[in-house]
DNA sequence: AATATATGAATGAACG
DNA sequence: CGTTCATTCATATATT
């Protein structure tokens, strides 16, 4: 692990606003997220053994407990989900994936992927499919904002920014911890 | 917890480097923290499950491991985020071009809208193209709440279950996945 | 304060 | 593929 925050000041375009960290802070930061990708490779791997035998432990997946953290101080219990919502093993997988650029998979890259993905929970090849055409999409659709005002520093190619608080979570930065 | 990052010894003067980051970063780094925090909630869940029986309650070994100084425990962030909110002159024109019918804002639209309502607060495309979805959709719920109960007298006795409507994803649509 | 509701934003799925 | 719909999540605001 490691890595982790890259900068990318950009063409120093930074539109919005950027925050200031100190080294110490980036370093609490850092170890945080270290401390979770050793938790997480830890437990993953306790769990493999632990399921080794024992493969059908009621069904025990890891992806089925949504997390439903929600307050519900003594309303609605949960619900079935109608939709498929990715677990956080999944999106990451997915992010990477994505990541590692290659546009739209195949057929077949989308039987690959699924067949993984679905060790961390209930998953379909459709699900696989719209996640990427959406991913895609989205990603795309962030040039607008930044367009018409070509008045500014041009640095790179492919920089992009956004006029105000726009915040989407797509990733043009290519920069998500390994879990390794 | 952790307002933001910055502001650190008083002075005012700062020792060593600073690293700057934009928001899209921090979001990146924000979500990356919280999928791993997700994770690991579920997998120690899933571990408790696990060594349920066993009569070693020991499964907190793990516990200790855990040191969370940024974390906030209810929602995994440390900087809140703040959304937009209309001014009561946005929201009024807004409203009015909403009557208007039209409705589908296209794209040029929304960049005219956006231009206009600039002049009365900060706000973005994005905040416009939003709030229209939001309020067809909402206006749209709304009337199928009120002019309903036909025929469905409903024996019901669902407990608060309106659950299935759409087999979760698994196998068997797909629709036409484009081998690209 | 604690809880309830309104509403901006995120996103899986569907449409053309 | 780009756009749109429907549902859900999270936060701001209102109510007790």
């Amino acid at each position: 692990l490691g890595e982790s925050v890259d900068e990318r000041g950009g063409g120093g375009e930074v539109l919005g606003y950027a925050r200031v960290m100190t080294d110490e802070q980036m370093e609490v930061l850092q170890k945080q997220i270290s401390i979770y990708a050793t938790i997480c490779e830890q437990l993953v791997e306790m769990h493999h053994a632990l399921t080794a035998h024992q493969d059908s432990i009621a069904g025990m997946r890891l992806g089925n407990l949504y997390c439903d953290p929600l307050m519900v101080p003594g309303g609605h219990k949960f619900t079935a989900r109608q939709r498929w919502t990715p677990t956080p093993m999944q999106l990451q997988i997915l992010e990477s994936i994505f990541d590692q650029g290659n546009g739209t998979p195949s057929k077949q890259k989308i039987k690959d992927i699924t067949a993984e993905l679905s060790q961390h929970g209930q998953i379909s090849e459709t699900n696989v499919y719209n996640w990427f055409q959406n991913r895609r999409a989205r990603s795309k659709r962030k040039q607008a904002a930044s367009l018409p005002n070509s008045a500014e520093s041009e640095a790179e190619a492919d920089e992009e920014s956004q006029t105000d608080r726009k915040p989407n979570s797509d990733g043009p930065l290519h920069q998500n911890m390994a879990v390794r």
